[in-house]
DNA sequence: TCAATAGTGTCTGTTAGACACTATCCC
DNA sequence: GGGATAGTGTCTAACAGACACTATTGA
């Protein structure tokens, strides 16, 4: 069956950091085409709900995860005659982050068979083009954080500076230098210091920092 | 008439440099919705000839203009149900960059009105939302000068250092120091001095550069 | 010779990287 | 005190900005 129109749908790269490892959400996919597959999370746009794609995103991702993300934006557009099987299709990509602790969330309310694979090896065989979708996600997650971008999204509420550095250095796979990362941070109104409030351990308590008003990325 | 599906297209930022000011192409639109407004070339996705948006981007502009650009790349996709009135539309913007000595060609071979507004002030009541889309284009076109890319596809073929600096400078909005930008362009692998070419005038002559093979920005 | 633009050299303040150092908790 | 992690100080090399300087042409 040949369609005159498009397949219009929004994929969201989800990623969140579990075990010291950055993290993609996917789903098993249960219906044709390639079911059984895992593939990101996606779905069709609706025009009659949806008042813009970005909508889409979020009322998809919430569908598929039942919970609403603090921070969702466009990474490309994807298309073409030949990636889904059914036809011309045009995807928008989205990418999401999901704060740590609320991982466990997720798992709770899930309607389907979802994984968080790593994000750097999310495993082959992956349905339609998806391997490139986050392979395009990952390298504007990190584009970002390369230029000064501070992913508290995916953070808790109230975090450490060692907690920061370490989350930035997950995404951009490499070590930073403590003394450079929080040299970098002095005069940065993104972040306030949460007065009097510290990280208790078997060591020397750590100053909590929060996101400043206002904060987006 | 509600629409099941939403209108599927491109419009093109085309950018060239004319008269020392950075220009984009606008056309008048003879067709209803808002007929006489001005509006970026655009058209929407034939899905039996276009292998992929990236060629529906190519083959509106090649029809509106008569001229292949070398440069073409995504911007963003804007989205909803309201920004034109035919209903749910999804536009992917695409940015383009004419070389400065192909502008008269497009001037021989174009079908309709066009005009090259100024890309800072296009000028107010464009049709639909193009002047946001004029100005996501700049801004994405400004970042990457910004960061270090060559705009080399404004320019002819062979051109001086002063005439990539001026241009620079027309894409960022500011001045920037000849000792500060030849230091840079040191040891750029991205373009090549031309051995014993040089650009005459009325003083000392200027050595000549192209792009190097493979080029891309 | 001068006007005009091409192209270079140099000083200085800022910043990134490396790395050693001090501080403060729990045990 | 010892172990562990938080947090700071300092040296150096690289770099950007500012700006003066030299070079080479046509007129």
């Amino acid at each position: 069956m040949k369609k005159l129109f498009p397949l219009v749908t929004t994929d969201i790269a989800l990623f969140t950091i579990i075990d010291d490892s950055l993290r993609v959400l996917l789903v098993k996919r249960a219906n044709t085409p390639e079911p059984g597959k895992w593939a990101l999370p996606g779905g069709v746009l609706d025009p009659a709900s949806d008042s813009d794609l970005d909508d889409t995103a979020q009322r998809v991702l919430s569908g598929k995860t039942g919970v609403d993300v603090p921070f969702l934006d466009q990474v490309a557009t994807f298309s073409g005659a030949t990636r889904d099987p059914r036809g011309w299709s045009v995807s928008v990509l989205y990418y999401a982050l999901l704060p740590r602790d609320q991982v466990p969330a997720i798992a709770g309310k899930k309607t389907e068979a979802i994984e968080w694979r790593d994000a750097f090896a999310p495993g082959s065989r992956l349905a339609f083009d998806h391997a490139d979708l986050i392979r395009a996600a990952l390298a504007t997650l990190r584009d970002k954080v390369e230029r000064a971008a501070l992913p508290l999204h995916l953070l808790p509420d109230r975090f450490t500076l060692t907690e920061l550095q370490q989350t930035c250095e997950l995404i951009l796979g490499r070590a930073l230098d403590k003394s450079v990362f929080r040299r970098r941070l002095k005069d940065e109104p993104r972040i306030v210091q949460l007065e009097g409030e510290f990280l208790y351990g078997s060591q020397r308590p750590a100053q909590l920092y929060g996101a400043a008003e206002g904060f987006r990325f």
